[in-house]
DNA sequence: AACCATTGTTTTGCTAATAAAACAACTGGT
DNA sequence: ACCAGTTGTTTTATTAGCAAAACAATGGTT
């Protein structure tokens, strides 16, 4: 049965996908240029400067983006703390997806963006931490993803979608 | 620098979270009383009945979702490889986030159902061989996750969100 | 000064997804 | 037969996010 105050907690985030580009684009602009307007987070997003002016409007509303005397924007201290988590869980998922299971990087970065943003905090952390111990030089992270890449060429296949995937795993691993 | 068609993706998916649980709570409800109407799905998802029979009037025109003659609601065989699709990755998300990196049940359960509608079927089966691996009886596997977890009581912490992914990972591991 | 490009904003309209409310049709109990 | 409850639909309104178009302000070129 599904708990219904679960599926909602979709729409209750902190940020959306928009805002969250919104803002990463600021940064990588500061970085690239060393500002940015709202025409060039435009540019960057392509979209219209109409929509970009309005959705920055909100966000300095909320108090994410500052504005300079001259219309320069930047992030504030709360939009910096956000970028840096987005940013984060973007690499780490990319990594996982490119550098384990061996997805191709359009792909890696594609579902990474999607779902940059929806990640916990914690989810995030515990990742980085899987991930940066599976592709270390500890042997054991090594024999096991070696041995993984192994079977994945030995092309064991299931179709996917797999009907029942509990079952897959013999049930009783809870 | 962000390739701009990459974020716009989000939009592009197949199904939306929204679609993605109205088709799954039909599924469940089959299940469970053994029929699906526009009430019993509005209650299941604690939406009005008119916003369900909107949304669900949306999923008969795609074919996605079939009526009886008496107003009783089945998937159709798109609607159901669709929901297998889901269904699959959601428990396997939801496994990965909760027997491997050990999230507690609640935040692995959020964390899948907010992602599961916006993997690629690729992605989906990837996951879904390394968590069958990972949780099999192999032995390396079991080393592997017994040292990884053992690490993760050492409480090695970093700050959340780390400011650099790519340089905790030495930059070199590409 | 006249012209043109760029910039930022505002207005209007669109779509998806919801709520709220009104309505019609059917069902069951008395 | 009547009343009450349930069901499904439609209409109206809201929000987020976009496009398109009009507009004003600035800045540079000739």
């Amino acid at each position: 049965m599904m708990a219904s105050d679960v599926w909602k907690e979709y729409e209750s985030n902190e940020i959306s996908h928009s805002v969250a580009h919104h803002l990463t684009a600021i940064h990588e602009l500061m970085g690239d240029l060393g500002y940015a307007r709202v025409s060039d987070v435009a540019r960057a997003l392509e979209i219209t400067r109409g929509s970009a002016s309005l959705t920055l409007k909100a966000l300095k509303a909320r108090g994410l983006v500052v504005e300079d005397h001259n219309k320069f924007l930047k992030l504030s201290e709360d939009g910096r703390r956000i970028v840096d988590s987005i940013l984060a869980k973007r690499a780490v998922v990319r990594k996982f997806l490119n550098e384990v299971l061996k997805l191709d990087e359009h792909q890696a970065e594609v579902d990474a963006c999607k779902v940059e943003h929806l990640l916990s905090a914690q989810t995030g952390g515990q990742l980085l931490h899987f991930v940066h111990f599976l592709l270390s030089d500890d042997p054991t992270a090594q024999q096991f993803l070696a041995e993984f890449w192994s079977k994945l060429d030995q092309n064991e296949e299931w179709q996917w979608p797999v009907q029942d995937v509990d079952q897959l795993f013999n049930l009783e691993s809870r």
